[in-house]
DNA sequence: GGCAAATGTATACCAGGTGCAGAAATATCC
DNA sequence: GGATATTTCTGCACCTGGTATACATTTGCC
């Protein structure tokens, strides 16, 4: 009911805010597994068991950004104007993040980000908690499907499945480029082309997968 | 070089089983939450160090027989007579699964199997575990496409996990099912309709995913 | 200022997993 | 068959992530 968020509310914030910073610092210096808890905690200036008050598990402190867009891909099919094609729209929702450079296409080239991507990939229960990240987003996207297209239920899992997949593995390609070095502004045009493919491909299907025609 | 295994071997082999089947056992009854590895290695009378000497995680003592599938699409499209299309043939392979009531599809009823299934739903780092099996089975299948198939590294990949995820979602859909307590026999010819509509989707591709006909 | 609720802390604890040094079993060589 | 080298197993101490409990502190509010 007030605009203000109120002192003790704002303190959360910014203890949250605080742990987080500290971790990632910590855990961007060090590598993931070599850094504990109880050194987060520390150098937060707050007890372990504050931290996990804040965070429910240790990746948590470096994924919690990410697992907020977990429900964006549903969100851009509910968002859809009525009677535009979902697939249609989450092609050009993610040809805009590549514009855009927004970090879920794997195509921002911001040395923070860069790194952060090298040591999920590197932590094994990192990588492990970013695919129940995509699960979720596959359940939310069928969900999202089921309710605003009238899919039947095993063809929307199925058709969220299929979409989720392709879009992670866009992302990864990306920025599995980058870093290798190429430059994201380079690699643009050539993301796009891929994206542009790969939605081509959800769209008209495998066929029978024989390369030669 | 000789055809006996030799002592030492076997008895690993033995020792294996044995802590394998005492796992299981105790999951299956009291929960795999509820059970420590100390008990296991208690129930097997082995040591907790030589349990992990076997296993190296506790989620692998359950799950050791699945990750051996992994590569089993990957070795389907590698193993096709030449000039048959991987989808078609991915496809009669996921059926005689069905048939067989292979429990990687989802349509197995043994009671032993049933609960199984549910303690690996149950359990959050069990399904974690399957998520990186799964992640696996992408990883192979796109090499194998990519390698037998000619298929571009990327279309390959974008492929694999359109395959895997939609033979995944397949399963999860028929262990559902039959958790719920429909029998395999009743099921089947549902699961083979699901399937078929199911690889056509993936040949056919999603078009724009609208209802409407 | 004072009180109730929320929040933070210290401590002890549990479970998964590892390192290490030595005991026991197995294979190998004579 | 016996001595020896190698592998395997064991017990133990230890680390880390995460939780329970019981108590202290802070904040919101009157």
């Amino acid at each position: 009911m007030d605009g203000t968020p109120g002192l003790r509310e704002r303190k959360k914030q910014r203890t949250r805010a605080a742990i987080s910073d500290a971790a990632i610092a910590l855990f961007l210096e060090h590598g993931f597994n070599q850094v504990s808890v109880a050194q987060v905690a520390e150098a937060a200036e707050v007890s372990k068991r504050t931290l996990f008050a804040y965070f429910p598990t240790k990746e948590d402190l470096v994924l919690h950004r990410l697992a907020d867009h977990e429900a964006e891909a549903a969100r851009v099919v509910r968002a859809r104007p009525p009677g535009t094609a979902p697939l249609a729209e989450l092609r050009a929702h993610f040809l805009r993040g590549l514009h855009e450079r927004d970090p879920i296409t794997g195509l921002n080239d911001h040395p923070h980000v860069l790194r952060l991507t090298r040591m999920i990939q590197d932590a094994p229960s990192l990588a492990a908690r970013m695919d129940r990240f995509k699960a979720g987003a596959e359940q939310a996207l069928a969900r999202a499907l089921q309710e605003t297209a009238g899919t039947p239920e095993l063809t929307a899992r199925l058709a969220a499945v299929q979409i989720v997949g392709v879009q992670w593995v866009l992302a990864q390609d990306n920025a599995a480029r980058l870093a290798a070095g190429t430059p994201a502004d380079t690699r643009h045009p050539g993301a796009v082309a891929d994206a542009e493919q790969a939605f081509a491909l959800l769209a008209d299907g495998l066929r029978d997968l024989t390369p030669r025609r």
